[in-house]
DNA sequence: CCCTGATTCGC
DNA sequence: GCGAATCAGG
């Protein structure tokens, strides 16, 4: 199908809408999201009401060009990529100040836990915020405090009910 | 792995 | 002009 008036009134309209290219090539249909992407570009109006957009271009290298389409071919070209690895210089491993964190747990990021720093998680792992306790290691892994958490196998049993339990935990996340 | 838009370039 | 392939992210 090709791009009749009406389609490209259509495409305009929805992706000012603020649509995805997948949904506009789906409701348009026998294109597919890449063509309606292609098409936006050619049509100029590619930025829109951007909600998640570095604000700044961000500096992009540009793409090395495409080895050419040759459909089932072998799709990696072999690349030296040992060689260069011997011309940079032995980055100095950190000075290794191996502060511990005093209070304010949770100031030891991935970059700066030592060896034995507490390693009991703060936060979301999957977040850039994530963070380690930092205190110094006790007992395992963590600092007094955490261990007492991660050990205690059955003896909060009387009478500390779930939500209860769950408070207590709390305190140390 | 799902999705998003961006880019290149053979057609 | 078109859009598949590919990239760089969320």
């Amino acid at each position: 199908m090709g791009w009749t008036d009406e389609r490209v009134e259509t495409l305009k309209k929805l992706w000012q809408d603020g649509l995805s290219a997948s949904q506009i090539a789906k409701q348009l249909g026998g294109v597919t999201r890449n063509a309606v992407i292609g098409k936006v570009h050619r049509l100029g109006l590619s930025g829109r009401a951007a909600p998640s957009k570095p604000a700044r271009p961000v500096f992009k290298a540009p793409r090395p060009a495409r080895p050419a389409a040759q459909p089932a071919a072998p799709r990696r070209i072999a690349e030296p990529a040992v060689a260069q690895a011997a011309a940079a210089p032995a980055p100095t491993p950190v000075p290794s100040p191996v502060r511990y964190v005093e209070e304010a747990p949770g100031s030891a990021t991935v970059l700066t836990l030592g060896a034995h720093m507490c390693k009991w998680p703060i936060g979301d792992p999957s977040s850039d915020g994530f963070t380690f306790c930092g205190r110094r290691q006790s007992e395992g892994p963590y600092c007094a405090e955490h261990a007492r958490v991660a050990y205690q196998p059955a003896q909060a049993k009387k009478r500390s009910s779930a939500s209860e339990l769950a408070r207590s935990l709390r305190r140390y996340i």
